[in-house]
DNA sequence: TCTGGGGTCCTAGGACCC
DNA sequence: TCTGGGGTCCTAGGACCC
């Protein structure tokens, strides 16, 4: 923030971006209550969430409350596109941009403002360029900190522009719900509620002291930090991922061995060419199970020397899992498996690493090693860059009837707006 | 409400070391 | 044998976000 001067931190965030561009696409979309996804929905268009659809409502419950509902297919590609365009238009103006998922983004003008006028002013001409060149509607908030100019673009949407004033941050935040702060969710939010502190005012009112012991010290001290207008988050222009990830919903089926090898594989599969591609391996590998009541446990592992090799991925995986349900003997169903790696290491160093590995796996006679799985997954991450992912697998793998979600679905995933 | 997937951060307890 | 603080790492669970 500029002290006494004007706010220069914008939080830029495109409306209901899937559905956005659907309607971008198709000219007859227009106009209509359309949602993107099937089962879920994905993102709603403002006219489809004038009848109460959301985003991560399922498909039916969204028809109920909209029969005239049109369902529209992914187009995948287009978004990361368009996403891509839009950050190209806010780097035009200023170098510190902070993309936080595939259509919002934190950006700093305070160094732009000799070449392209106030912030004010640079808020608008992002959001005119991007409806006229890309066609996509936009809401931008500005103020003094990043807390506060996310407050603001949420206060500005839909296709709004929303300035607080350094100074009048108070005025602005008091009549608010604290539901629109960053990190309180619905626990939360009822949690609060029922000590009588539904505005960001009421909870400006309420002693430190008592939220902490309300919500924990980190949630306290942050909720008090915002009543204060204190935030001292800079601008990061490069993030790196803390863990990789990938999940899958399987129904309600009774577990076996097989059921939990193959889906297990699917997944270290999917995690470890991430991880590859990323050039980083991990230490701590998480399982996570959900039984059929949506229970979910997760049993992890840390290991000295980390790791990326999808069989080795499969196998820890399928030995924590086992742990998971031997804790569970009653459960005779699941309904999601994920495994997630974390820990991350750069690749460089996990080069260090093998020959410990190596060394683990001489001990187990007729296992591969660990350097040699890598050098086999490598083998198998070009192909498949060069023909397509179901050009090569393992077979255990390929013929999982666990890959239902589409994978362009997945890849959005990884940077989902809604 | 029950048809998703990929993440971040925090808490709390225990092991272990100094 | 008992008491004690400080710090780090690991594990399990949970809230929240997009």
């Amino acid at each position: 923030m500029t002290p006494g001067g004007q706010p220069t931190i914008l939080h830029a965030d495109l409306d209901a971006f899937y559905a956005s561009v659907e309607q971008l696409l198709d000219p007859t979309l227009r106009g209509i209550p359309i949602a993107v996804g099937g089962g879920v929905v994905l993102a709603a268009s403002y006219e489809a969430r004038a009848f109460g659809v959301t985003g991560g409502m399922s498909g039916r419950r969204a028809r109920q409350l909209c029969p005239a509902l049109r369902f529209v297919g992914g187009h995948f590609h287009e978004y990361q596109r368009l996403g891509d365009e839009v950050m190209a238009v806010f780097r035009d103006f200023t170098p510190l941009v902070e993309r936080i998922s595939i259509d919002e983004a934190f950006l700093d003008v305070a160094g732009a403002i000799t070449l392209f006028g106030s912030p004010i002013g640079i808020a608008t001409s992002i959001r005119r360029r991007v409806k006229d060149e890309i066609g996509l509607p936009i809401s931008i908030g500005v103020a003094g900190t990043k807390h506060l100019a996310k407050i603001a673009s949420q206060v500005a949407k839909p296709d709004g522009l929303v300035v607080v004033p350094i100074g009048q941050e108070r005025e602005f935040l008091n009549p608010l719900p604290v539901g629109l702060i960053w990190g309180v969710g619905a626990v939360t939010r009822t949690r609060l509620a029922g000590v009588g502190v539904r505005t960001i005012g009421e909870l400006a009112e309420t002693p430190n002291s008592y939220l902490r012991h309300l919500l924990g010290s980190a949630a306290g001290d942050k909720l008090s930090s915002l009543a204060t207008n204190v935030d001292p988050r800079r601008i990061q222009t490069t993030r790196s991922a803390h863990s990789v990830g990938a999940q899958a919903a399987l129904g309600r089926r009774v577990v076996t061995p097989d059921l939990t090898r193959t889906t297990l594989g699917y997944l270290a599969d999917r995690v470890g060419g991430r991880l590859r591609a990323a050039g980083v391996a991990g230490r701590t590998i998480t399982v996570r199970v959900r039984f059929a009541d949506l229970r979910a446990v997760t049993r992890s592992i840390t290991v000295p020397a980390a790791l990326s090799a999808t069989l080795t991925l499969t196998e820890v995986a399928t030995a924590l899992a086992d742990v998971a349900l031997a804790d569970h003997p009653h459960e005779r169903e699941i309904t999601l498996l994920a495994i997630s790696v974390s820990q991350l290491v750069d690749q460089a160093s996990l080069q260090l690493e093998l020959p410990l590995e190596l060394q683990d796996s001489e001990r187990r006679p007729g296992t591969r090693t660990g350097a040699a799985r890598w050098v086999v997954d490598r083998s198998v991450d070009l192909i498949r860059s060069r023909f397509g992912r179901d050009a090569i697998g393992y077979a255990s793998v390929k013929f999982a009837d666990v890959g239902h979600v589409p994978d362009g679905f997945r890849e959005l995933a990884e940077h989902a707006p809604e």
